[in-house]
DNA sequence: AATATTGCTTGCAAATTGAAAGTAATTATA
DNA sequence: TATAATTACTTTCAATTTGCAAGCAATATT
């Protein structure tokens, strides 16, 4: 696979990876939801079908923003986990997040509520690294 | 049009109005590249097809995030222009920007310089607000 | 009055997405 | 140990989206 770059924009060349409907939906389930294995993304709410998710996990292989790992007692089992990468679209989630929770809202009558917002909104740095920290701390010792 | 979100997660409600290969860039070339008209949107690196680029603009102005308006004194060409709910989107393409200056960056050869990137880091907040300030001002006196 | 420009729309081909079913390897259960 | 269930995919095919090229109507320019 080798990506093509529409031009010499980096805002642009970011999108040229991060710019659809599924890549930072599997992020944010990685980093905020839990989600590790091909299970759990496909039991996700967003209902991903195995397909798309099979070659959207290749694909984030191949800008390793993810990588696979398998459990040493579990040879069926693959883990997908973050890269420092990976991990570094934590500011681009969060401003997202944001900007859903005062804008997005009023148009989808069965969004969640956010309770951290204020928290995050008060210290946004604070906020991040406290993110990527947990999720540091709940992979570390999986492997 | 009525658009249908996947669940009820804010951030892929966010992405499903923001999630795809055009909407950002196009906020982005009206945010920080003075994009206004259909022609201007035609003429940009990222050459977008003009069938795209009337869906798009269908569809950002359904979500209020941009607004179409006419110059009194010509009847042909529109302007299109940022809405705040479009102006609250800058933390965004900024997060954006720094994310591919460090990760994407090795991957396009092409990718040109930013010059501007530590000046953003060491105070964003300001940044952001430059840039929306900067947007107003070269706005406000164009209807 | 003739020409060029702007802002689109239409038609069609190519690419991507998505639902459903199938498969192979591994693990759990009777 | 045999059987069933689970995981992580792949394949097939239909539906949707994207993109190129051409066309067109209204307005502006020469």
């Amino acid at each position: 696979m080798n990506h093509k770059f529409r031009c010499a924009c980096p805002i642009t060349s970011a999108l040229d990876i991060l710019g659809d409907k599924w890549i930072l939906v599997i992020i944010k389930q990685m980093l905020i939801e839990d989600k590790r294995t091909f299970k759990d993304f496909t039991e996700s709410d967003e209902a991903i079908a195995t397909n798309i998710l099979s070659s959207k996990l290749k694909c984030l292989e191949e800008f390793d923003i993810i990588t696979k790992k398998q459990l040493p007692d579990n040879k069926k089992t693959n883990l997908y986990l973050l890269t420092e990468k990976g991990l570094a679209l934590t500011p681009i989630i969060v401003e997202l997040s944001i900007w859903s929770d005062e804008n997005v809202r009023a148009l989808n009558s069965i969004m969640r509520d956010s309770p951290e917002i204020e928290v995050l909104k008060s210290d946004k740095n604070a906020f991040i690294k406290m993110i990527i920290d947990t999720y540091k701390v709940k992979t570390e010792n999986l492997i």
